[in-house]
DNA sequence: GTCGATGCAAAGAATTTGCAGGACC
DNA sequence: GGTCCTGCAAATTCTTTGCATCGAC
């Protein structure tokens, strides 16, 4: 790998996350249940990008059933301190991945529109040229979401000629 | 405004793109009904995102009211045929925009994170970083969404010295 | 013991779909 | 005249909320 090849797969910092999420949560004046720690823990596992129901679901297959209600509520808890990035590709349910408050781990996403697989990258140029474009507009500019759109490498092959264009 | 300036409002072709939807819709083997070119012109008219609901609202408004059901698979048609831009920018339903199939006035976007508001905006540096970063990564990429999150000009102005910091 | 947290089920909201009738070519 | 298109309403899916109960501090 070459010094202008983006780096994959940014490694979320897992366990530090959870800690840091029961930290800040406690913090924040929040309890510690026994829902709220799994689904912390799961949240932290899990590099890709998860819907709430995707949550739930894997909860109840390992036997610790947590109700929907209590995810999207623990969600929205973690959003707001910013321990979870919420993420809106285009499908029918939002999607979250855990977050570094100060903005550490930041990274964007490239999604297959074929399989909706998504895949988190980094890239300091692109995020250089960002920062700068949020200098030449005239919203005090906080966060932001890079999306790119193709097809993932798997599905690429498939339809290797049909070359379709690289639209703008 | 310098040549550093990023340009606000990227004019969308209005009345060029009604047409030229129109002609790509025949094309495609589809028919010419009254609701559909109704729709049309609504959508070209506007410079702004719209959201089905409001398409449909604003036009029953208008005294030309077209069924929901007719907005969405107008709106799914058309999206196809890369004729409208689906936007995703968090809230509770997809935003529509007009675009051209080859790419021209393409444009990213900045959302008020108080407000809702959503301005386009066009920044050919940070269209080239994206290109560059595009050929960088493993996915083939055909498209792409930037949206830049922060306070827009109006809400901005409201809280001005809280400066909760543009985290990357 | 108090008050936040949970779970279930009902409520809401956005989007899709089935179907009978009407419009376009 | 055969299809495609439309509108309405029912169905789906995602997310939020009300409320009685349970558990953390």
């Amino acid at each position: 790998m070459t010094s202008t090849e983006a780096t994959r797969v940014p490694s979320p910092p897992a366990d530090e996350w959870v800690e840091l999420a029961e930290r800040e949560l406690r913090r924040a004046g929040h309890r510690a249940s026994v829902p709220r720690s799994t689904i912390l823990r799961m949240i932290g596992a899990q590099e890709c990008v998860l819907t709430a129901r995707e949550i739930a679901d894997e909860l109840r297959a390992a036997g610790k059933p947590v109700g929907v209600a209590t995810v999207y509520r623990t969600l929205e808890l973690l959003e707001d301190l910013r321990l979870v990035q919420r993420l809106d590709v285009g499908g029918d349910s939002a999607r979250y991945e855990p977050a570094m408050p100060g903005g550490e781990h930041h990274h964007h996403h490239l999604v297959c529109d074929a399989c909706g697989r998504v895949t988190p990258f980094q890239d300091p140029h692109l995020e250089r040229a960002i920062h700068r474009a949020a200098e030449r507009v005239d919203y005090r500019v906080g966060d932001h979401d890079v999306i790119l759109r193709g097809s993932c490498p798997d599905c690429a092959e498939g339809s290797s000629r049909k070359a379709r264009g690289a639209r703008s």
